[in-house]
DNA sequence: GTGAAAGCGCTAACAA
DNA sequence: TTGTTAGCGCTTTCAC
């Protein structure tokens, strides 16, 4: 069934269909309902890779993540899901292996298939794959990434004032001898988050130390391994930060199993505030990021990009806010009883 | 940049460029190289959405999935898509929100991009909606519907081999109180899952009582909602089954927030084993389903019915297995003590 | 207000 | 082995 056919069956050419189930004005109230009718009767459904190859835009934006198995991503999947089927476009998501030059082949099959933007939801990557989005003048959004420009955009969490929240609640708490626990080293956004929490740790007039710093891989596992490793020590830290909450949850895990109490012995903050943190035993204190709010501004920043490209990107900032549950508390009377 | 384009440069015809383009043999290895080495070097990507238009088939599936915010989707989600770029086809996924006919939308959404196929991960449904795929010719694969037919293949979880695995194991730790939570009432699944546990609670010559069956809705409020009007009677059973995790973990809150004791005064199974699953305290023994082989036999459905449509879908069946973790264990020796 | 016709980028049948 | 050509379903001038 095509516009021709249905054109044919109401006795008017396939432009009058066509502007029909494009809603121009153009058509007599009159002939609109006759074809319409038509059209619901049979049960056509354009054909839109006709309307895409026409207008050399697909209506569909690339969503490039790391690892759909962390939940942050599908939660801000569902809220950026809904924004872009609201406004009749689709969502095309690709999972990027980092291996494997698999970050090529995920920005190929958006080229291929005429994406009007990207959004990629990492900051460690190598520049290079993306190379072709900009030569083809396909408008890129980013997080943590700090950098705009032509066709350009990103969208940053403010770590700095996270941070803060996170080490002046512990503070409070009489923490003085506070770890974190890292994403991977020396990468786009760990390094950011990193390079917040000792800023945030000297703002508050406290000590950072090396040995109680350590790299995760935003996973569960690299969270017990980085756990495992401040274990073997004879100072700990009593109280840890972590990049985000699988991370956390990783730290808690290895904390339950070797039979340290939490928050008694010693207080964890995540990062994210994914839904399972307030599942997990204890609930995780953490810093919140809006997930509705992040696939506002990315979408906007797409819609922006594509009234008229090449337009200059923007760069936008989000904060985050501390939730507190019940991974944190007083830090224990050792030694500085105080 | 198009194909035409690349064939000037190279000083041949548009077809021979997309001979190259397509691996075909009928090109010299020559004339090959040369044409190949142009369009490396012009960064050229061809548009899919020409070929989609050109060949009527757009060389995307379709999936629809109810609550991506539920883990075990992101999980299969995962192992669907490795399989589906190998073979360079794409996903398109849709959330499908089972209020204001989000349902009809989804399905018009992928009626429009002419996916090949469409996987539909949940059996409660109107089956108005999927007309529209028949008559578009559009194969359908559904998960424990338990129907197939021309152009419909389904693949049904074997519910009565697990709820029999479970059943048996807390029969050998001394339960005999089983209770169960389940799904939604009386659909699809639903249905299904708690016939399943009738079913393995007579085999195994226990007694199924009413009063301790509860009604859920796949998602940790509705387990707690469940858990906690079964809390209210005086009697309680020693152990409950759940229609998935969620639920049980749900289910698990509750208890731990009533201060009850897993598994020392009631045990707790899920059903799904989601990554969440060994994560809560105390872990939740369950019967596990595999993603991976699930989204195998997804996709050789969706590919078979590729093969020449119409064709026959097939009727699949896939098992559960039990995994023994933390949250259960011997039944509280009360009154029979035996 | 409506229709005729060209053409988006690609593929495949046919011709050479 | 390579080229010519028609046309997939749609939108959009340009006529009428």
């Amino acid at each position: 069934m095509t516009i021709r056919r249905i054109a044919q069956i109401a006795g008017v050419s396939s432009a009058t269909v066509s502007r029909v189930l494009n809603g121009s004005s153009l058509v007599t109230a009159e002939t609109a309902a006759r074809v319409q009718q038509i059209i619901d009767q049979m049960g056509f459904v354009p054909d839109i890779t006709a309307t895409a190859l026409r207008s050399g835009s697909s209506g569909t934006y690339g969503l490039l993540i790391p690892d759909i198995t962390n939940p942050f991503f599908p939660e801000f999947m569902k809220s950026l899901e809904a924004l872009v089927i609201e406004h009749d476009r689709e969502l095309l998501v690709a999972t990027i292996d980092f291996h494997q030059g698999g970050m090529a082949r995920s920005v190929r099959r958006m080229l291929t298939r005429r994406v009007n933007g990207v959004v990629l939801m990492a900051s460690e990557i190598e520049t290079e794959p993306f190379e072709a989005l900009f030569k083809n003048r396909v408008p890129l959004v980013t997080l943590d990434r700090k950098k705009s420009g032509i066709g350009l955009s990103d969208i940053a969490t403010d770590y700095v004032g996270a941070m803060n929240q996170a080490v002046l609640h512990l503070k409070e708490l009489g923490h003085r001898q506070i770890g974190f626990i890292g994403g991977f080293q020396g990468l786009g956004t760990s390094t950011l988050r990193l390079e917040a929490f000792v800023h945030a740790m000297r703002n508050l007039g406290l000590t950072v130390r090396d040995e109680f710093i350590r790299h995760g891989d935003y996973r569960v596992p690299g969270g017990e391994a980085a756990m495992t490793d401040l274990l073997i020590r004879k100072t700990l830290p009593t109280a840890i930060l972590t990049a985000n909450d699988m991370t956390a949850i990783g730290a808690l895990r290895v904390l339950r199993d070797q039979g340290f109490s939490v928050p008694r012995e010693i207080s964890i903050v995540g990062l994210d505030d994914i839904q399972l943190s307030e599942l997990v035993t204890p609930s995780l204190t953490t810093l919140h990021t809006s997930r509705a709010e992040l696939a506002r501004l990315v979408f906007s920043c797409l819609e922006h990009a594509n009234k008229r490209t090449p337009t200059r990107g923007r760069q936008l900032t989000i904060s985050a806010n501390l939730v507190v549950r019940q991974s944190t508390g007083p830090a224990p009377q050792r030694k500085k009883a105080r």
